[in-house]
DNA sequence: ATATTTGTTCTGTTCTGATGAACAGCCTTT
DNA sequence: AAAGGCTGTTCATCAGAACAGAACAAATAT
């Protein structure tokens, strides 16, 4: 880890700076929050924060409710169409949702944005496990099994400048923090063509993920199910589940040379 | 329509809003896009796009591919936070899906948000039919059958003053666009305690849509159900489907008194 | 090899966005 | 009833940030 991963701009715009760290404090506190609760969290003065809301709302991204404000749900729009742009979505999320009611656990599909591993999907059972994070919040690549396989998807000087760029940082004592393991990790799920994670993440939580194959030439992804230690380990992890994952990607491969 | 509906902020933020015309701009191109290019699309000097674009990277909301801009999923995850805020959201979405897969139907739930009613979930049953909106897309109240039951459920005066402030478009000939009429089917809709859609906002489009129960007194919601008008229509329609989204929206209330 | 077009840097100028105080409205408290 | 402390909003002032435009280098096209 030396080089610059924090790639600050060089004339960067402050004005939006502030209106986004506004909107997102909205979006943390559940509740309706009042400009001068606003003013204070974000570290502004009260008409900075009273201008910014109002812009804010006039663009439609904040709602006034008698002198509170709260997030709007136009991110989630947002979201939804740049996600529905993505040429694969609709067939890998079809094949997601079998996944997830064939082996009953939770299935998800990651993306590579910038140099994090972002769900797009998440498919969870009828009233099975909650995975612990949400669809498109950016997530380390060398904590997760999806973003193992993405990694090993990559060519190795993307992923050394990648890793060079990024702290390997240690959510759990399991977690991989030395470049040259990690290396070494990849290129066994090259070989296997499958990526595991055994609690690196979250304590307790264990993944399986496979690459998706590259679709002409554009995203790069990958697909896994993940869930409590408990349930998910022995054969039924390394065969039945990993066995299901490696035949969905193909499935989703199929369906997308189709079209 | 005489009150003043474009509540233009008196002090707004241009820098903020100029960020947020290229967020957008980004999220309407599916491709990848160029800093010219979006200098031209947003009517800014390409020094400023590049500006704001760097901006918007280092925040999270944008990603940059080799020369290339694209919106990020990090609204899709802001949206999806501010969901799960909503207290009703978990109870309601459960039977939501329960809704659309007894009927094979699609079953919306919406909220109010400032003069707008808002998809705040849209379950579409196995291989079904795909509603024309996204989630997180502000609709006018006045043409769908759960911005129409949002309506019914609100105080005359609200009513009154939302309807003075909006501009009641017509996408179809068969959208209501007189004050007066209005009124009188928001009185049925009080009555039956059910609001109808009779292809208002889409040609074809049929829906049913009964109002929440106010939780706790906060956010006023509705739920129904809509599909294409070759499937949706007579008894079908006025008995069976409407009754089950009645039931539904008692469901969720115990659902909801229950914790 | 030349000519365009790209993204990025940079500097000066302008106008905007931050400041901090003052305003009016709404509670609660006295 | 009246006073005090809250709130959100407005306003005039001025430092400074955001903009336009030119100049740069690198990649692409001719």
């Amino acid at each position: 880890m030396i080089g610059n991963m924090t790639d600050e701009p060089k004339y960067a715009v402050e004005a939006t700076q502030t209106s986004l760290a506004i909107l997102e404090a909205l979006v943390d506190s559940n509740d309706p929050v009042g400009v001068t609760a606003l003013a204070d969290i974000v570290g502004v003065s009260k008409s900075v924060a009273h201008n910014h809301l109002s812009t804010l709302r006039a663009a439609g991204y904040a709602v006034k409710r008698s002198d509170r404000y709260e997030a709007s749900l136009r991110p989630l729009a947002l979201g939804e169409r740049t996600r529905d742009g993505f040429g694969f979505y609709q067939a890998a999320k079809q094949q997601l949702d079998n996944l997830a009611a064939a082996t009953g656990e939770t299935a998800t599909l990651f993306v590579l944005e910038e140099r994090g591993g972002v769900p797009v999907s998440i498919s969870e059972p009828e009233g099975g496990w909650s995975a612990p994070f949400h669809a498109g919040e950016r997530l380390p690549l060398h904590v997760n099994a999806p973003g193992k396989a993405i990694l090993a998807s990559l060519a190795s000087d993307r992923v050394d400048r990648i890793l060079d760029e990024t702290d390997l940082v240690a959510p759990t004592s399991a977690t991989i923090v030395d470049p040259a393991e990690l290396t070494d990790e990849l290129r066994q799920i090259r070989d296997d063509g499958v990526a595991f994670c055994r609690g690196e993440q979250y304590e307790g939580i264990i993944g399986v993920a496979a690459p998706l194959p590259q679709i002409n030439g554009s995203r790069t992804a990958a697909l896994g199910v993940c869930g409590p230690v408990n349930r998910l380990n022995g054969r039924y992890l390394r065969e039945d589940i990993t066995g299901q994952v490696l035949s969905t990607t193909k499935s989703i491969q199929v369906d997308l040379t189709a079209n």
